[in-house]
DNA sequence: GCGACAG
DNA sequence: ATCTTGTCGC
């Protein structure tokens, strides 16, 4: 069993390692039982600060109403590296997911699934080490090529890493840079953009990791004084 | 060598 | 990611 305490001292040339190995167990199999709870985790911080505050909200799907939500606060020593940003993020996410009294059927991370230089972006690497089907759901592109969707809700781009699919460009609010969804672990590819669709409300963000990034900063203020 | 580079 | 009010555009 992968504790936070296993991301301790590891040095970067370490931690591609460790998704090197990881890349072989990915599951992108659709996931076959119903999705009930579906949550959101993310982060929050101040600069310069090693203190982070992570949560997660857990919503009632597909309705998107909050069932419940855990947040914690803990220090972190890896750097923000990118395509490493799962060895930054995870420990605290772990925490979080302890504290939770109910645990999502699958969860939204923010940030890449498999749209990743290895494959292994945090949400695959949550969902590896956790067993737990997840999707991510980033802000802005890491990896790969894709034609800009249209600019109507909805519209929609594959996104390509060569001959191979790792996403879907998704615009989710007209007059908004689109999200960049991808299946984590144990999610199909059509099956992770159909999901984060019926996530959206009137925002860019879908509603589970918009709500935790509220959450998490509202702690952060709190925290910080 | 140069540009790109989740949060 | 974070620092931050008003302001331009759809």
């Amino acid at each position: 069993m992968i504790t936070p305490e296993f991301y301790d001292n590891l040095t970067p040339s370490e931690a591609v390692a460790l998704q090197k190995e990881l890349r072989e167990k990915i599951d992108c199999t659709p996931l076959t039982t119903p999705v009930r709870y579906i949550g959101g985790a993310d982060i929050s911080f101040n600069k310069f600060e090693t203190t982070v505050y992570a949560g997660i909200v857990v919503l009632k799907y597909p309705e998107m109403v909050v069932q419940a939500h855990a947040s914690v606060t803990c220090t972190v020593q890896f750097p923000y590296i990118s395509g490493l940003l799962a060895f930054r993020e995870v420990p605290a996410l772990l925490k979080a997911w302890d504290a939770l009294t109910l645990k999502p059927d699958i969860l939204v991370l923010d940030g890449h699934g498999i749209a990743h230089p290895r494959r292994l972006g945090i949400a695959t690497h949550f969902g590896l080490i956790m067993n737990q089907p997840t999707i991510g759901c980033a802000k802005t592109r890491l990896t790969g090529v894709y034609q800009e969707p249209g600019n109507h809700r909805f519209d929609q781009a594959p996104l390509f890493d060569k001959q191979e699919q790792i996403g879907t460009v998704l615009r989710t609010k007209p007059n908004c840079n689109p999200v960049f969804v991808s299946p984590g672990n144990r999610v199909g590819m059509d099956q992770s953009l159909e999901i984060i669709t019926r996530c959206c409300g009137k925002y860019r963000i879908p509603e589970p990791t918009r709500l935790a990034h509220m959450l998490v900063n509202q702690e952060r203020v709190k925290g910080s004084r």
